[in-house]
DNA sequence: CCTTGACCTTGCCATTGTGGTAAGGTCGAT
DNA sequence: ATCGACCTTACCACAATGGCAAGGTCAAGG
């Protein structure tokens, strides 16, 4: 099948694919006489694989390790729960993050009163707080 | 003050002083004879600002919002309670993304035995769910 | 007076993952 | 022959930050 059609079926745009064939993370294509790509089921699959690994959040680079682990019938299942469990704490990290500026930011804005006075809490906290947010995260 | 100093006081890097300069989100500052960057107490202020409004995840097209509205005596605290109410919502938008993520993979990864074998519940989820967490974003 | 080191200047490249656009080739159908 | 839908490559863009390089400046000490 051509690009655009593996494309739909994988959920990957026609742009992605070919800019992950250019990085090296899925190997270059069969190319018709007329320099098309195309694809089998089983390249179809490959990008499956990696369309549901980047809805879980991992970046390019760790599926490029799990595609080998992916492949590799000799592969110990320790390797990947390692790097599953690395990207649970990534994800873990930025969550607390996110919640802790999500928190302060509520804080504030529960402060305002919101109408057409100038006086603003928000502000005053922005003004005033400098660097308390980094402390937080530290 | 130099840039230098003003960096270390800000918590804000010299380059990205140069680059806020050079995107407009601040004013171009003064500049000694030689040409050297030269910042007020004010500039310092609004530096600190930025640097606090960085921390709670403002992107920098919003605090160019905010900073005018701290700059506009005249404001209405509504104006800047709906800019941090919409960021609130981002954050959460992002949080429930990221912890969706972080549940399907530690859903996955507790099936995982993570011993020296081949068998991998992970790369099977990986495999066959495909897009299921994308469906379940919607 | 000259050197050294710390600071400043501009400018360009890299990152991550994705989208856009342009100029051109190909294919199938009319 | 031609039209529309598809494909090709090759650039540019985003957001926010870091890095490096080549050069100017300034203060201190020989």
């Amino acid at each position: 099948m051509n690009i655009g059609e593996a494309a739909k079926a994988s959920g990957i745009s026609a742009k992605m694919i070919r800019h992950y064939e250019g990085i090296g993370l899925i190997e270059e294509s069969r190319r018709s006489p007329a320099g098309y790509r195309i694809y089998s089921n089983n390249d179809l699959h490959t990008l499956s694989f990696i369309k549901s690994s980047r809805s879980l959040g991992f970046s390019l680079d760790q599926i490029k390790q799990l595609l080998s682990l992916w492949q590799d019938r000799g592969r110990a299942s320790s390797d990947v729960k390692a790097l599953a469990l690395q990207h649970i704490k990534e994800l873990d990290d930025k969550i607390t993050e996110l919640s802790a500026m999500r928190n302060l930011l509520q804080n504030l804005a529960t402060e305002c009163h919101g109408d057409n006075r100038a006086e603003c809490p928000i502000l005053q906290g922005l003004e005033q707080q400098c660097g308390e947010a980094k402390a937080k995260k530290t």
